[in-house]
Order: C-alpha cells, then structure tokens, then sequence
DNA sequence: TCCTTTTACGGCGTTCGTAAACATA
DNA sequence: TATGTTTACGAACGCCGTAAAAGGA
C-alpha cells in the first residue's frame, strides 16, 4: 500500500467506470462493493487524484479521472495481450494471420501495417496474397476464433 | 494466484533480466533472493511459460523470456507514465519539456513527435527551440533521473 | 423510503524474510 | 570451494466479504 498501483485496481476502476456505479462494476467482477469501494479509494490515494466525483447519487468521472482511465484501459489491453503472446509460445502454436489484399491496394501501407504486427507480436506468422478482389471469395478458408486446447 | 500476473512480478523479472541474476536484482528492489525466486516463479506459473534458462550458473532468458521482456518493460514505463500524468494533475504543477534540436534536423519529424507527446500527455506543457547544436552543451542542464517525494 | 457508497471488523490468503539445502563452475 | 538459486517455515501485511452506518433523491 506503499508503492505499488495495482492491475487489480485498474480492473475495479475501468468496471465502475464502464458501468456506472460501483455496485454494477462489483457485480461485473463478481465481487462486493466494499472490495471495489477500497480498491478504488487506495487507486486514489496512490494517485493523489479522486477519480470519481461523489457529489451526486451516482458517481462520475472528474477530468483526471477521465484521463487516466484511458491510461489504465490502455495498459490492461497490454496485459492482455502479453498474455495471449505467452499462451502461443506456452503451447508452441504458432498464430497464423492470412491476408488477402486486393490489387489495387496501396501496397505499402499494408507493409507499414504488417511490419507493425511483426513488431509487435513476433510469435505470428504473417502471410501475404495479393490477388484480384474476386479470388478472395473463393481462396479464403472460413474463419470462426481460435481454437483452444 | 491463480488468475492474476502483478506488476511486482514484472517488476521483479525486468530487475533480475537487466541485473543479469536473481541475486543482484532483488538487490535493486531491496528484497531477499527468496522473494524475487518466489516471484519469477508464480510468474512463468502464470504465463505458463519458462522465462529463464536456469542450465548454467547465471540464469539466462529463453527466447519466450526475451519476448515477454519487451512486453513486461513498456506496460511498466506505461505505468510510470500514468503515475507521472496523475501527479502532474493532482500537484497542478504543469509539467514541462524542453527541447532543442539541432538546425539541421527535419522538422516535420519533431512537429510529428511533439503532436504524438501533445495526444498522450495533454498536461505537458512543451516548449521548442530550435539551435545549432553547440550551444545545446551550454544550454541544457544535466539530468540524472527522477526525483523521488 | 429506497438506492448507493462508506466504514468496521474478522478471516483468509499471499508474500516476504531468515536460514538451510542444493547445484554449478 | 565459492557463488548463486531453490526450498522450508514462521510471521506480517493486505484484501475480501458480511454487516451496520451514512449520504442523496
């Protein structure tokens, strides 16, 4: 309670903040108020900011509360995702992301893109067709979600 | 433990990956070798995923360690970088960035930089100016780290 | 009066630290 | 043998949940 922002308090705080009150947000993780009620008033402590305005039946985000909520979205994502990246090389499954773009594309800027994607997450293999638009719908395999397991 | 990667135990894998052993990295966190093993441990528990190699006498990262490394440093500096935001607004204190840059230096390139700075920080105040380079050893003024309180 | 948040208190889990055992060059 | 990591165990700290109190509409 030193030093230390929590990722626990930043899912409190992006669930009150998406649900619009700290009973829904609780609900949503699935656990009591007075969790969430804490785990924000230590955010805040930590932060030196309120995150909330209490004035009102409801709470409501203040400016810094606005602000730092996209910083804590934001971060989450990168968790997430650090996570996913640690699933594919745990279980050796190597992603593999198939593009098809037309030929009329600007060609660069799908290599911008795919260079972006290999920057960030160098475990997935990238492939790349460049066809005429109409091939698409015959070449391309369905896609439902990756399998699990 | 059971659903949960902490920012302590990324912090803990980023101190020991740059310190080169568990030893000298929970040196640098001013913790017991026993916490930072612990640490590590739940970690690649979590990910699923050995992060060091532990075959020789120094642990070395495996190449899973080596991506997830990246991942783990820039949501930390993102973190930084929220508390660093909150302080600036709670303090009311604007934060301020000088920069100087050679006359030589293309321009659109630092008016790209700044916007980017502009879009994520929006309560740094920044300040340009643009000098043949001598005179950046007389001007600016030496920087060793942040202070802390 | 109803709804929501905060506070009080008790239990539980996790983490940390000291210290001993283990492995490697 | 010396350096460095893991494991064992005891203790402390923090978090969560139940329940009662306080604040708005």
């Amino acid at each position: 309670m030193l030093e230390g922002v929590t990722l626990d308090q930043m899912r409190m705080f992006t669930a009150v903040a998406e649900a619009g009150s700290f009973r829904s947000g609780a609900a949503r993780l699935r656990r009591a108020q007075s969790a969430v009620s804490h785990a924000i008033a230590n955010l805040e402590a930590q932060l030196g900011v309120a995150l909330f305005d209490r004035g009102g039946h409801r709470p409501v985000l203040t400016p810094a509360g606005r602000a730092l909520l996209e910083d804590a979205c934001a971060i989450l994502l990168k968790v997430d995702l650090m996570r996913a990246r640690a699933r594919g090389v745990a279980q050796g499954l190597e992603l593999e992301l198939a593009i098809v773009v037309d030929t009329l594309f600007p060609l660069p800027l799908v290599a911008a893109a795919l260079k972006d994607v290999r920057d960030t997450l160098p475990s997935v293999r990238l492939r790349l067709a460049v066809e005429p638009l109409v091939s698409c719908l015959r070449n391309t395999w369905h896609f439902d979600g990756p399998k699990r397991g």
